[in-house]
DNA sequence: TGTGATCAG
């Protein structure tokens, strides 16, 4: 029966008339549920734009090992390409399929399970589908298509140095451009020149928009120096190696040519849209989004719900008071108005109300953050209206710290928003801006590389052996200075030695899901002299989820919370006090979801927080396999839970207070004041460290909590 | 006395 499946069949020739065979009756009567929805779903699989091109794919893959494709959405590329590619006498190996986001790893290996007629991932040893994100790996030893994210695949990257298991690497939404596609990217280039695989390896770069030059130039062009150097010698959190790590060998690489790459375009499905500029700029986008809304709604039939991007959070609550306000006094012969807000911090449940059908008669208005451009589709929506405008992230070398602020989207941005509109029927979208002003902006959004702090990519690439980092084939190189900045911190970290050459603590850091510093802090734990790895780990676990406190927006909302959390603050600081909260979370073993809501405290976060919990204590047993459990009202417990922080924030992140009252930085005598979301708030002690620096209305310390000036010697003092 | 686009390990 196996070999009766399509993409199985290892006979190439017969695979097209196999496919469309179209008297499969006597087939479904006889066959499992699985193959009969496998055969319901073939025709729609035929009517894919992608479909008729797969003989031409497969022979360029014959010819090259790399092939750059272009496809907008729905022309079916990221589920049926691996499908195409499985019957190739050069695929003995799994495909790696990789994706920007956990939810459409997931979503995309179902559907391909599905279509092949194929248990998902550890459900059956037969499945030939499965997917690997973080908290889950669904994937069985029979897995030949694995949908997995970006950071799983660098991951496996640092654990298996030429993806040996993998016969090809198919990057999708490369035009997303996030840090890991770009380092992936580079890893994969380094990869095929070395020289190092014992089997061909094909790679598959996708993209939605026609960025195709400069894919093909990247991977055509030999680097200069190939680097291949670095002692990559076990120092591993795991302690699982098997294979090289990295480009360890001290033998020259093979002299390289050019790449031959081959590039292909397919036509993605999508119905037009019309689109309306503003005759002249507007000073206030929230006024002329709300006329826009409201003149939309009395216009136009139904039905068509409107999307209408904005930068944040607060001016989308804003103008919904604006929007139920006007609606409500609409007379009564027009259709009702139902508003509903979407960004990520949304609780999941409100966020859910979008996929909900209105009440009869009633039309959608979805004001929402650029969550809704790449990572949440909302159906129904007919008319856009585009602000034009995002909060972006941006790195500052010298403050060394990143920062939101609202600026233009990119072309390419708009042109993404725009497409909303067109998912379902035609639709329109309304720019609140003018003609002119979108021809005057960028073309693309500016990569992540050129705009965030780089240790944690820096590391990542040193634990593979580059040594080199300055001459790293980038897509797009980061500038020198932010580079030499993250070599300094990680210097300062103390995962690098002097020469630049990465040490076991680095390695060590570099293979945990953390940023460096945070995984420094847990090394630190580790030690024998510390000795407090679980509880700093509940610490750390906090803060790399989202906020776990719930906000409060009102006088009201912060004095309910102040009582309802009195419990567990900790007069040492906001650290201790999260150690607090986990504890409390833990040991609540009856409703934790009703002990969340008592103690204003986000349930979603939490859940986080233990997962993270879990897969730290599990990453961790080899550097601790029995770690003391801490009585945390012990003095010299909380002094030795903070000397970790002081070691990962070295100099950074301390302040100490002045005879003019004030805190001032270690490193740069800066003003700092403790923000008022800290437990610290107000409070006059010798010294503090705090988790991040903000400027908003004035410098503030977030995540601050007291430590005292004589315990630096000894941080500092040993190694 | 005040904040936060989004995603990933």
């Amino acid at each position: 029966m196996e070999n009766k499946s399509p993409n199985n069949a290892h006979d190439s020739k017969k695979r097209k008339r196999v496919d469309g065979a179209q008297n499969p009756r006597s087939q479904v009567q006889s066959q499992s549920p699985l193959a009969v929805k496998k055969q319901k779903l073939l025709q729609s699989r035929q009517n894919l734009p992608i479909w008729s091109r797969q003989r031409d794919i497969r022979n360029r893959l014959r010819e090259h090992d790399i092939l750059v494709l272009s496809g907008e959405t729905g022309s079916g590329k990221s589920t049926q390409l691996p499908q195409f590619l499985l019957a190739e006498s050069w695929c003995t190996g799994k495909i790696a399929v990789t994706q920007p986001r956990r939810v459409a790893a997931i979503s995309l290996a179902r559907r391909v399970a599905e279509e092949m007629g194929s248990p998902l991932g550890s459900s059956s040893p037969a499945s030939k589908v499965g997917y690997s994100v973080r908290f889950d790996d669904n994937t069985s030893p029979g897995t030949k298509i694995k949908y997995l994210t970006e950071g799983m695949l660098l991951q496996e990257m640092l654990r298996d140095g030429t993806l040996s298991q993998y016969s090809c690497v198919v990057v999708d939404e490369v035009h997303e451009r996030s840090v890991d596609v770009d380092l992936l990217l580079g890893f994969l280039k380094q990869l095929l020149e070395s020289g190092k695989r014992r089997k061909p390896l094909k790679i598959v770069v996708m993209s939605a928009t026609a960025d195709v030059e400069s894919l093909s130039e990247f991977f055509s062009t030999p680097m200069t120096k190939p680097e291949v150097s670095g002692d990559t010698s076990n120092g591993t959190v795991h302690g699982d190696d098997e294979e090289f790590n990295g480009f360890s060998d001290s033998e020259q690489p093979t002299p390289v040519e050019k790449k031959q790459v081959s590039t292909c375009r397919v036509e993605g499905r999508q119905y037009p849209v019309k689109l309306h500029y503003l005759d002249n700029p507007t000073e206030d986008v929230v006024d002329a989004a709300l006329q826009r809304i409201l003149h939309l709604h009395c216009k136009e039939p139904m039905p068509g719900d409107i999307l209408v991007f904005m930068t944040g959070q607060e001016i989308i609550q804003g103008l919904q008071k604006l929007v139920e306000e006007l609606a409500g006094n609409l007379p009564s012969e027009y259709p009702r108005l139902l508003v509903l807000p979407l960004f990520a911090a949304l609780p999941q449940a409100a966020q859910q109300r979008i996929f909900e059908r209105a009440p009869p008669n009633t039309r959608k208005v979805i004001l929402s953050t650029n969550i809704a451009e790449t990572s949440v589709t909302v159906p129904g929506v007919r008319y856009v209206v585009d602000t034009g405008k995002a909060k972006i992230k941006q790195y500052r070398n010298r403050l060394g710290l990143e920062s939101l602020l609202v600026k233009p989207i990119s072309k390419s941005s708009a042109d993404q928003r725009k497409g909303r509109a067109g998912r379902e029927a035609a639709g329109q979208c309304f720019r609140l801006y003018t003609q002119q002003s979108y021809g005057e902006l960028e073309k693309d959004t500016k990569p992540e590389i050129l705009r965030c702090d780089l240790s944690n990519a820096v590391l990542k690439m040193k634990a593979r052996g580059v040594e080199d980092v300055l001459s790293f084939p980038f897509l797009t190189p980061p500038n020198r200075e932010a580079m030499e900045k993250a070599l300094l911190q990680l210097l300062l970290l103390g995962t690098l030695n002097e020469d630049g050459k990465i040490n076991d603590i680095g390695r060590k850091v570099a293979r945990l899901p953390l940023t460096p510093t945070l995984g420094r802090i847990v090394l630190e734990a580790a030690r024998p002299e510390r000795d407090c790895l679980l509880e700093v780990i509940d610490i750390i676990a906090c803060l790399s989820v989202e906020n776990i406190f719930q906000p409060t927006d009102t006088e009201e909302a912060r004095e309910k919370a102040l009582e309802a959390r009195s419990q567990l603050h900790r007069r040492q600081g906001d650290h201790l006090t999260l150690l607090a909260a986990v504890q409390a979370y833990a040991s609540e073993t009856s409703d934790r979801k009703r002990w969340a809501t008592d103690h204003l405290i986000s349930h979603r976060a939490m859940q986080n927080v233990m997962n993270v919990r879990k897969q730290l204590i599990a990453q961790c047993k080899p550097l601790s396999p029995n770690p003391t459990i801490r009585s945390t009202t012990d003095e010299a417990t909380q002094e030795n839970i903070l000397k970790c922080f002081l070691k990962g924030y070295h100099s950074n992140n301390i302040a100490r207070l002045c005879p003019d009252k004030t805190y001032k930085t270690f490193a740069g005598n800066q003003t700092v004041a403790i923000h008022p979301s800290s437990v610290l708030f107000g409070r006059k002690v010798e010294a503090v460290i705090y988790n991040e620096f903000v400027f908003t209305t004035k410098a503030y310390a977030r995540g601050v909590s007291a430590i005292q000036l004589k315990w630096l010697e000894d941080v500092w003092g040993s190694s």
